[in-house]
DNA sequence: GGATTAATGAATTCCATTATCACTTGAAAA
DNA sequence: TTTTCAAGTGATAATGGAATTCATTAATCC
């Protein structure tokens, strides 16, 4: 099934639909997979492609992927949130070099016993993660 | 020595002064610690016990202690920044509930080994780390 | 068809934070 | 002590990402 269509049923079974301004911001996340878009960076590349799309449609079909675990939302030190593609198997998390902002990604398979600990521990349900190493890339640290 | 005077002493080190507006910033942040403030928060008990402080120098104060290393400023998951003292002894994280947004602390002594291959695969030099669980609390889960 | 509901987009508003700039402070120099 | 002057302050305006409003449009259901 191709990556759209797969969208398509997870809108529907929502109880959305797949308009064309959803589907045309779902086409710059598909081209643009393995990058970390901001609402506005979206907003221009459609733009730049000739389509008209207005930007707050393009945050609340941010919002509505987010929600549908579609997306997800990042947020690194700076003021604006970054979107990306959430890929339901291989979840992952980022270094962020303090000194030229690299993003460099790593998966977290290791942590899976450190988190069963603190479900346990804390009676805490939890459903999500976010871990954020800051320092220096090996660019910058010499 | 008492809390106040080392940081003076290291703000004095870093060539800046204990100013008046400075000093009843901290006595706010050490009255309250263990609590997550915002700047209005700290504004507004400034203002509560009849100080009057501008609201710019105590974003400026704050994000002063925060390059001291005196505070860690705290991103959950809405729009403003919270602070909260740096015990430059016990680290801790956040589990944040997103039924009630309950924040409960945990310290991350079992990350240690993580952090450290983190370090080694990707040449990354960590010199902080932000790690948010989410997810329900014991009494959201029911 | 007509009625109803969902979705859109231009414009506006919100709101946390930052920038501006005239004024104040206080420590060092004269 | 007076003068000097950089550091610090605070009222206010500006910024910018995000949310909201509301009139319009599109899709859906009798
Ligand atoms: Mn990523
Ligand atoms: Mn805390
Ligand atoms: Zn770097
Ligand atoms: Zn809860």
């Amino acid at each position: 099934m191709s990556r759209i269509k797969e969208i398509e049923n997870r809108l529907v079974h929502a109880k959305y639909k797949l308009t064309t301004p959803r589907r045309l911001i779902m086409e710059i996340l598909l081209e643009n997979e393995g990058e970390h878009l901001t609402a506005e960076d979206i907003h221009n590349r459609l733009r730049d492609k000739g389509y008209q799309v207005g930007l707050a449609t393009v945050y609340r079909t941010l919002e509505l992927f987010c929600e549908l675990g579609i997306l997800a939302r990042l947020n690194f030190e700076d003021a604006s949130s970054y979107y990306e593609l959430e890929e339901n198997d291989q979840h992952h998390h980022h270094l962020i070099c303090l000194s030229c902002s690299k993003i460099i990604e790593f998966s977290d398979e290791l942590l899976e016993d450190f988190m069963e600990s603190i479900e346990k521990k804390y009676g805490f349900e939890v459903t999500d993660h976010k871990i954020k190493y800051l320092g220096y890339c090996s660019d910058c640290s010499n």
